[in-house]
RNA sequence: GGUUCCGUAGCUCAGUUGGAUAGAGCAACAGCCUUCUAAGCUGUGGGUCGAGCGUUCGAGUCGCUCCGGAAUCACCA
């Protein structure tokens, strides 16, 4: 319509002021609420042309499209905006039209589908989960569907931080401390119990500075000589040597922690196509940054480790291989990067990492350029903002983390006790229950977390729980549970909607609010696909459900007698779950059909 | 100190390329269930959009300066 209304004004003008204008004179924008209309032209671009007063140029170029365009039923001008009404009957043509669609995303569908690589979740195996590896989770996972939604062919994958000198933290504090524990013995999930082993490291560790520190050694020194740390950085050479005792109890205690992630994993419903290794690439990343050297790229310091100079660049020099000849993380990155172009040739490899990265990126970019990879373009840092509590950051020394499995259970809990005090699935099984708790938790979280723009960070109350009410994601289930339950009703009174015979009904303004907010539908997803931001589907299904409620409180469906009437509010009714439907499976939440 | 990001209602957040009187939710208060699910709907109060200057017919949005906060600049990842 927009597209329409632009050439009906253009050729306005052309004809009364006897001008051509380009396109980005004529701005035409949706009538704010509180006006009547449904279009608004900004005129003040036009005074040029009209060289006359805005109230005037609007109210000649509104009767023009009055008179010529039929769709336009109406105009007013206040100062320099000319709203123009557009006819109930291309409305409900238009309603017709979507409603037709084979699907809701038809017309959000790229003109170039690209080869896009996703990676996201990044874990590191020395510990669970928490809160930021959360927002991390439900970020890349649903990036991902939103860019497939548009016709991309994307690939998620997964980097797993399994080797570094912080894994090796946690098996040497095992190997002195564990005394043998492993998850069966001890009942604990598998990322939880190295986890525990982690903070034992770094709690003993501490204690061994203190100790040396307090016999007159100096503080740098100290943190060195430590013997665990010591001991770690021998584990870590004789890991990189293939050690095969030392290779063994990681693969162990790495086996444990993806037992647990994966059931981390299945919870947030999120998977993986390709999970690379650290293990792996870092040795690619090794012969990376070798060769680099033998082409003057790089260069040597006196104590033997590996370095770029990227002060050209703009930015510093960058460690890539230690003294000892052991790779850093900047290694491995350079491997993994290369890895994926040789297997995928990929188009854009977006990495799903936080903004405390950002120099990290820079400098990954920059050091592929130099070193002559061209598709070192398409490599994307979608940054996002840190999850942060009322008193700053966690931290684990003040036991402040978030864990990701309590916090899922609990807000399984809270599902729960809401919908049983509510007590309206007394006639659900126990099994079929628990699916809805589990649905209504999960959503409560992912949406509270989406809804964000995901550049910024936010802020988490752990003292307040996460909403049920307002602007939440049980809030939207609700309402497509709602819509759920009408069709129920509607089947069990032998009503069918029909798509087909809506132009026989009169409606009202609630109606046509409806139909202007699903038609917005697929400019969203693009929007959303093409700015990464699940947040803009958020918001836009809030907004959706908001309306619906307001319409749902207005109007009687089943029971309005005029069956045309009737019949459009059925279809109208089911266009919104739809695409309440699609929206929310793009933040990957999932609908109950009863609440 | 250098670089980057952020500052919108008491709190948590929206605010497409600059457009009209800056919006939601939570919290507070007041209403609405014999009628399709009240996890809902309606109303009231609450703002110098961090401050200032500039560009513009028009600035929360763009530019500059300052104030406040965060991240980063590791032989950590």
């Amino acid at each position: 319509m927009e597209i329409v209304l632009k050439e009906k004004i253009k050729e306005a003008v052309k004809i009364i002021y006897n001008s051509d204008v380009t396109d980005e004179l004529i701005q035409i924008q949706e009538t704010r609420k509180d006006f009547k209309g449904d279009f608004t032209l900004v005129v003040f671009p036009l005074l040029r042309f009209s060289k006359n007063t805005p109230e005037k140029t609007g109210e000649t170029i509104g009767n023009y499209l009055v008179d010529r365009f039929p769709s336009v039923s109406g105009f007013n001008v206040i100062k320099g905006f000319l709203n123009l009404e557009i006819s109930d009957n291309w409305w409900v043509a238009y309603f017709e039209k979507m409603v037709s669609e084979k699907s809701h995303l038809e017309n959000c569908q790229v003109e170039v589908a690209e080869t896009i690589l996703v990676e996201y979740s990044s874990p590191n195996t020395n510990k669970p989960l928490h809160l930021g590896h959360i927002r991390n989770n439900l970020l890349g996972n649903s990036l991902y569907r939103i860019l497939s939604a548009t016709g991309h062919n994307v690939v998620k994958t997964n980097i797993v931080n399994d080797r570094g000198i912080h894994i090796c933290k946690s098996m040497v504090a095992w190997q002195n401390f564990g005394k043998g524990e492993t998850p069966q013995s001890s009942g604990m999930k598998g990322d939880h119990l190295v986890g525990k082993y982690y903070v034992l490291f770094e709690k003993e560790y501490r204690a061994e500075i203190e100790k040396l520190v307090q016999a007159g050694t100096g503080e740098e020194e100290a943190k060195n000589s430590a013997p665990l740390m010591k001991a770690t950085r021998e584990m870590l050479l004789k890991w990189e040597a293939g050690d095969i005792e030392v290779v063994e109890l990681w693969k162990l205690m790495n086996s444990w922690v993806y037992a647990g992630f994966d059931v981390t994993y299945k919870k947030l419903g999120v998977d993986f196509d390709k999970i690379y290794y650290e293990s792996d690439t870092y040795k690619v990343g090794k012969d990376i940054v070798l060769s680099a050297l033998k082409d003057n790229i790089l260069y040597r310091n006196d104590d033997s480790s590996i370095w770029a100079d990227l002060t050209p660049d703009g930015l510093d020099q960058k460690l890539l291989l230690r003294s000892d000849g052991t790779a850093v993380y900047m290694t491995q990155d350079l491997g993994t990067a290369v890895d994926r172009f040789n297997e995928f040739r990929f188009d854009k490899n977006i990495y799903v990492v936080g903004n405390e990265q950002n120099y990290h990126f820079q400098v990954l970019k920059a050091l592929l350029k130099r070193m002559g990879y061209p598709w070192a373009d398409g490599l994307i840092h979608f940054s996002y903002g840190m999850v942060e509590l009322p008193e700053g950051r966690m931290k684990s020394r003040e036991g402040t983390i978030v864990d990701a499995d309590d916090l899922i259970e609990e807000m399984q809990e809270t599902a729960r006790v809401v919908s049983l005090e509510l007590g309206k699935l007394s006639d659900f099984s126990e099994e079929e229950k628990e699916d809805i708790f589990r649905k209504i938790g999960l959503g409560a979280l992912k949406y509270y977390i989406l809804k964000v723009d995901p550049r910024k960070n936010m802020t988490f109350n752990p003292a307040e729980s996460i909403d049920f009410n307002g602007n939440t994601g049980p809030f939207i289930q609700y309402t497509y549970a709602r819509i759920k339950s009408v069709f129920r009703k509607a089947e069990q009174m032998g009503i069918t909607p029909d798509a087909t015979i809506l132009i026989e009904a009169k409606i009202g303004i609630k109606e046509i609010e409806l139909i202007k907010l699903l038609r917005k539908f697929s400019e969203t997803v693009s929007i959303a696909a093409a700015s990464y931001s699940p947040a803009v589907i958020a918001n836009y299904c809030y907004e959706l459900a908001r309306e619906f409620n307001q319409f749902y409180h207005d109007y009687s469906i089943l029971g309005e007698e005029d069956q045309a009437i009737r019949n459009f509010r059925l279809v109208l009714s089911k266009l919104t779950s739809e695409i309440l439907f699609t929206g929310m499976g793009l933040l990957g939440i999932e609908m109950p059909e009863r609440m």
